[in-house]
DNA sequence: CCCTGATTCGC
DNA sequence: GCGAATCAGG
């Protein structure tokens, strides 16, 4: 998965509305978060205002100064691909219609690129959570790869099990 | 442990 | 340029 335009676009969008570069990945699909902060330090737009933590200055900078070795990795040596299972599932999307309602209002949770499925197209391993009202027309469902142990895919499975004490602090 | 961004550096 | 590994925190 390359960084074309219109994916460097949606990041840039992304970033400047103050989602977590590992929520970024998710709506990418196809990166890690790791991918995504090193593509924002390239195009330089690490700042984004103030959204998360005040940054407290880096004080490190001093590795082992070793005088011959060029090869670090100190803990395990694993070298090729990591991630492709995102890639396979990109490819499902590609063939749906896509949605991208990416933040929720009341929770601070983002929503991956929406299937839309039907009620009839789930099966036991999509998320099960509801795109908009059941009464509507609209309504579908999220369809994404649900978790091992839910219905919900591991974004909606943080508003389906939160408890409803909980879920009020918010607004 | 969960998460966040920052940095390094082999590729 | 890319991004995994790692670091430094909350």
């Amino acid at each position: 998965m390359n960084w074309t335009d219109e994916r460097v676009e949606t990041l840039k969008k992304l970033w400047a509305e103050g989602l977590s570069a590992s929520q970024i990945a998710a709506q990418l699909g196809g990166v890690s978060r790791n991918a995504v902060i090193g593509k924002v330090h390239r195009l330089k737009l690490s700042s984004r205002g103030r959204a998360t933590s005040p940054r407290t200055r880096q004080k490190k900078a001093a590795p082992a100064t070793q005088g011959t070795t060029t090869t670090r990795r100190p803990r395990n040596t694993r070298p090729t691909t990591v991630s492709v299972g995102a890639t396979a599932l990109q490819a499902q999307f590609d063939e749906e219609p896509v949605a991208r309602t990416y933040l929720r209002p009341t929770e601070n949770v983002v929503v991956p690129i929406s299937r839309k499925l039907e009620l009839v197209q789930l099966t036991e391993t999509t998320c099960k959570w509801p795109n908009g009202d059941p009464l509507s027309e609209d309504f579908s469902f999220c369809g994404n790869e649900a978790g091992e142990n839910g219905p919900y895919c591991t974004y909606h499975s943080r508003l389906a099990y939160q408890p409803a004490s909980e879920r009020r602090r918010s607004r």
